[in-house]
RNA sequence: GCGGGUGUAGCUCAAUGGUAGAGCUCCAGCCUUCCAAGCUGGCGGUGAGGGUUCGAUUCCCUUCACCCGCUCCA
């Protein structure tokens, strides 16, 4: 396997529809990212897996989709108010920035050593601000959620209670979340509008450890399981001083991306900081109570919590391989199947009608459970090639004999080996190798 | 945000203070009929705004975006 550059990855990304920068026609808007025909798909179907992994085929979990905007008073419970806004000052010698108040002292630049150096500190706002009503004003400030995790406890009674959940449970949503990331860049990797995937399962605080290490394996296995490259991910714990404010122990899932190791999703301990907080500033009881034991008490949290995008992204690159094929470079997306944003491509031999309308009807038939394209233009190498580069898992060609034998030629993408199979047998020949 | 670098068709690259070219891609037609074949034709560009100039893609200013670093994080 070939690891491409990030230019390669983001020249197809571009080339073929998966990705084009924002606001393109205005020359661009930064951090921001608008997915197109392909890339639409591919992020649905790893957002679909994680959400049949994490939702529906277990009976411990269930979904939510809470708003995104919220309650001010969320944030400042949450923390995140407080910890969102940092005054910042930079150094007029070494051009470092620097957090005020993590320096020891506050006039000499940590970096350089320099006194007298800085500029004036300025705030800076790591949560997106807006207003709610058409009148700006302090009273009615808000933020855009800068994660999805605190609608899940700021509603986990309103789900135990509706649900009859009982310890240990979970309760998973998918969204998008919006942080002013001082520095974002990396192409899709980290932008300031992302999309999460995130869990929160509520555990007895003596259990906490076992689950811990429970969702770190069960988390690490849903990427192998898609077919990413295990050698390309490691599990790393955090060290003590990159720990978010409300977590006990955190763990990243890591891809080695072309740049280096970078985080796909923390798996962190947040114990039971945030329906504590909530508890306090909104006076409800968020206490979990235990019929068995008559025992009332704040369950922990064990948040695995995943970039949708950048795990996207991170397919997109495991995904990309170059191989001599002849004298010319294949370039092919070995994508999952369930990952492929199209399962099938059907190919007419010739754009003759004869081979058109049998392949419509084809077309149609596959339509009915898989994301199909049929693609009459130039030649059928060209066409294998262009569906290749897309991770298309099986090509269904027609040709002038299927008019006679009623059978049809499927070729493999990975293998590029050929198979002919009957039309009556076509779904169930496909069926058992895409799922 | 600050420092450094970069912006010419979708992609790779060329050229010029005086009508911006090519290859590949894409589209149409012909031909061909199972792994990027060929022929003909077509679409399409100087990131944006302003200034200097008879004339700016070229010189100057501003701005926008991208890449590297500082810092943040799914």
């Amino acid at each position: 396997m070939t690891q491409p550059t990030l230019e390669t990855i983001s020249n197809l990304a571009k080339k073929r529809g998966f990705v084009f920068q924002a606001s393109e026609i205005y020359g661009g808007i930064r951090s921001a990212y608008d997915y197109g025909p392909l890339g639409v798909e591919l992020l649905k179907n790893v957002k679909d897996e994680w959400w049949r992994e994490m939702v529906q085929l277990r009976d411990d979990v269930v979904g939510i989709d809470s708003a995104i905007l919220q309650a001010r008073r969320v944030w400042q419970a949450s923390g995140h108010e407080e910890v969102f806004t940092d005054p910042l000052v930079e150094c007029r010698n070494c051009n470092a920035r620097h957090r005020l108040d993590k320096l020891d002292d506050p006039n000499t630049c940590p970096t350089c050593g320099k006194t007298g150096t800085f500029t004036e500190p300025k705030p800076f706002h790591l949560m997106f601000r807006t207003h709610m009503g058409p009148v700006d004003s302090e009273e009615n400030l808000i933020y855009l959620r800068p994660e999805t995790a605190q609608g899940i406890f700021t509603n986990f009674e309103n789900i135990r209670r509706t649900n009859r959940l009982k310890l240990p449970f979970g309760i998973a949503q998918l969204g998008k979340s919006f942080r002013n990331e001082i520095t974002p860049g990396q192409f899709v990797f980290r932008t300031r509008e992302f999309e999460q995937m995130e869990m929160e399962y509520f555990v007895r605080p003596e259990e906490v450890d076992e689950w811990f290490a429970y969702w770190q394996e069960r988390r690490f296995a849903w990427y192998v399981g898609l077919g990413m490259t295990e050698s390309n991910l490691r599990i790393r714990p955090h060290d003590e001083d990159e720990r978010s404010h409300y977590s006990a122990a955190t763990v990243d899932v890591e891809y080695r991306f072309p740049w280096d190791w970078d985080e796909l999703e923390g798996i962190a301990n947040r114990t039971d900081f945030d329906l504590k907080q909530h508890s306090e500033h909104s006076g409800e009881d968020l206490r979990y109570f235990d019929p068995e034991t008559n025992e009332r008490f704040f369950p922990y949290a064990i948040e695995p919590a995943a970039g949708a995008t950048r795990t996207t992204f991170a397919f997109l690159i495991d995904a990309y391989d170059e191989e001599k094929v002849k004298d010319e470079t294949r370039t092919v997306l070995r994508l999952h199947p369930r990952l492929a944003p199209y399962k099938v491509a059907i190919l007419p031999l010739s754009k003759k009608e004869d081979l058109i309308e049998p392949s419509e009807r084809i077309a149609a038939e596959l339509r009915q459970r898989w994301m199909v394209e049929m693609d009459v233009t130039q030649s059928i190498g060209r066409r294998y090639r262009r569906q290749d580069e897309i991770g298309t898992p099986y090509a269904v060609t027609v040709d002038f004999e299927t008019l006679e034998d009623q059978a049809v030629t499927v070729r493999d993408r990975d293998s590029m080996k050929q198979d002919r199979v009957s039309m009556d047998r076509l779904v169930d020949y496909l069926a058992e190798r895409l799922g």
